[in-house]
DNA sequence: GCCGTTTTCGGCCCGACTGTTTTCAGTCG
């Protein structure tokens, strides 16, 4: 049988046709059409395996019939003729190459032709022996960064991504020592954190203020910063601790506006837009944006004034990725999207009757301190061995200590009765019917025996969504994100069961889960299922990872009626699956 | 190689920083 690719693979083989083509010096439009066919590829909610046997392949936004068919190609046959032809002319080594910084395309070509260089050992070999300064445009000191390079590469092979919730914490450290300064107009941030993105390369924050020179000052003079990286007037990088990299950008207070959108992003979004503003007579920078009739230039207060201006309505940080948003934009189509103050509710936490570290009254407090309304008790059931779960027994216990406390916090705090139940690698449950049902909503998890092949894991999935006492399925697919991948399932087939069972789907807010993914709640909202937000709080300021559960939520673009936890407790614990 | 609310052909964002250079190419975002 030959081998079934997965989107994550294929977009992969895409991307690396992408930089082999652009060390062989072929057209870059042509690059830029593999780069971001493999990008929208990587965040498909659906299987490409589906979606060829649809023939709604050409649906998918950069994908015409050349990319097409050899998507089809690799899906059906397991193979692609134009990659290994391709591999045959570049060595397929030169990608290692193209990963040290500062080594692009155009010098590892030099490399591989003038030098036939073409993997690290090689080049660190000529680099000691100062070969490389023989090349036009090879310095000494691009030797000696190629060489740092090459250790770099060898200590972290893929580029490490760190967890939204670490990079929005190193962010608001350094948001927070800056923002009062009297040389500092306004500071924000910028890039992938802004949008929320599930994994951040690199943090990047914006500054307005007239004293560049200053706000730059600072920020090398920083403690935590363990590594200037580059240094200009406007644009500085640093780098703190091993590898986390921060970008800070200083410009004018009067270029607000154009500045944070074009520094937030994403590229694709950054480019539709200028090429929008183009079609309609103006040039769109950082700086300003400028009519090309005449010699114009227009700044603006902030982000929705240049939106608007251009004939859109405002599009939140979240929606900028380029996959049609400004169409959305142009037609007043954008979706209104979930705001934190939406939730009332908190659908999953622990507490200290399994592997929670506070008590149940002290997390009801800080759930309450937060604004919550109410909160719902999820226990892990005992099954799972290693939290020391709650039994039947235990439930009923800790029904008494919730009666108690819903009559000290009567009209401030409503705390429901639930659990976190078992799946078993079979689908079945590891709490009996007659308990589940004595609860107000039962939240199911699989914790174990993620690796089950595919038809498998669905088939268990898809039992406990059936269960008519399951009322919610926990981070589905069970990343953690940097550890491991989430299951290998056919995710529509899940979608489907919980849409017509009336399942909800959690989003789980616990940044190294961040489960469901953006882009699968995505297709599950086209397949009509219905979600909920939690933060699976384990002590109490994890109930602030309600923000980043939002953050999906809204990357999804899902609004406020999509979640059921934005509903008085009332409504939700009379709600009836089905 | 993709794409079209002026286009099925001829376009395809815009600028900062560095290192190697005497005016610019390469890389990055």
């Amino acid at each position: 049988m030959e081998k079934v690719y997965s989107n994550r693979e294929v977009s992969i083989i895409f991307e690396k046709i992408a930089t082999l083509l652009e060390i062989k010096g072929e057209n870059r439009f042509k690059i830029i059409a593999y780069r971001r066919a493999a990008e929208n590829i990587s965040s498909l909610g659906k299987d490409l395996k589906s979606i060829t046997e649809d023939g709604t392949l050409r649906d998918i936004p950069g994908i015409g019939k050349a990319i097409g068919d050899k998507i089809y190609e690799l899906i059906s046959t397991g193979k692609l003729e134009f990659y290994e032809k391709l591999i045959s002319e570049v060595p397929e080594s030169l990608l290692v190459l193209a990963e040290i910084p500062e080594l692009g395309p155009q010098r590892v070509r030099m490399l591989w032709k003038k030098l036939g260089i073409s993997d690290l050992d090689v080049l660190e070999e000529a680099a000691r022996n100062k070969n490389l300064q023989k090349l036009d445009g090879f310095g000494p000191k691009i030797e000696s960064n190629i060489l740092s390079g090459i250790q770099k590469v060898r200590k972290h092979p893929f580029q490490g991504r760190i967890s939204l919730g670490r990079a929005w914490n190193t962010a608001s450290v350094i948001i927070e020592k800056m923002k009062d300064k009297p040389w500092l107009d306004k500071i924000s941030p910028a890039g992938s954190i802004r949008r929320m993105k599930d994994t951040i390369g690199d943090i990047d924050i914006l500054v307005a203020s007239r004293d560049a020179e200053r706000v730059m000052e600072f920020f090398v003079g920083m403690e935590e910063v363990h590594e200037v990286i580059l240094r200009g007037k406007t644009k500085t990088s640093i780098r703190i601790g091993s590898h986390l990299q921060v970008d800070l950008r200083v410009i004018a207070p009067e270029s607000w506006g154009t500045a944070l959108q074009y520094f937030t992003g994403n590229q694709e979004h950054n480019v539709q837009i200028r090429e929008f503003a183009l079609d309609r007579g103006y040039s769109l920078s950082e700086y300003c944006l400028r009519a090309t009739s005449e010699d114009k230039e227009i700044f603006f207060e902030n982000e929705r004034s240049l939106y608007e201006f251009l004939g859109l309505s405002y599009i939140p940080p979240e929606l900028r990725q380029g996959k049609g948003e400004i169409n959305l934009a142009r037609n007043g189509e954008l979706p209104e999207l979930l705001e934190l103050n939406d939730i009332r509710g908190d659908l999953q936490f622990h507490t200290n009757w399994s592997d929670g570290k506070a008590s149940l009254e002290e997390m009801a407090k800080a759930a309450m301190q937060r604004g919550l309304e109410y909160i719902l008790v999820t226990d892990h059931s005992h099954g799972l061995g290693i939290t020391g779960g709650v039994t039947p027994d235990d439930l009923v216990e800790q029904g008494r200590e919730i009666d108690l406390l819903n009559e000290k916090y009567e009209g401030k705090m409503r705390v429901l009765k639930g659990v976190e139940v078992e799946v078993k690698a079979d689908g079945s449950l590891d709490l009996k019917d007659q308990v589940l049902g004595s609860l107000d909503l039962v939240v199911a998890a699989v914790h174990s025996s993620l690796r089950q092949e595919r038809e498998r894991i669905t088939e268990r999935y898809i039992r406990a969504i059936e269960n008519p006492y399951v009322h919610i399925l926990a981070h589905p697919t069970g990343r953690l994100i940097g550890e491991r991948d989430g299951a290998d399932a056919d995710w529509d087939r899940i979608f489907k069961a919980a849409a017509s069972t009336g399942t909800l789907l959690e989003i789980n807010a616990t940044p190294q889960r961040l489960d469901l993914p953006d882009n699968l709640v995505r297709r599950a909202r086209e397949l009509e299922c219905r979600f909920v937000v939690s933060t699976d709080a384990h002590v109490m300021e994890h109930f602030d990872f309600l923000f980043f559960g939002v953050g999906v939520a809204r990357r999804a673009g899902l609004t406020a009626a999509d979640i059921l936890n934005t509903w008085p407790w009332e409504k939700l614990i009379n709600w009836k699956k089905g």
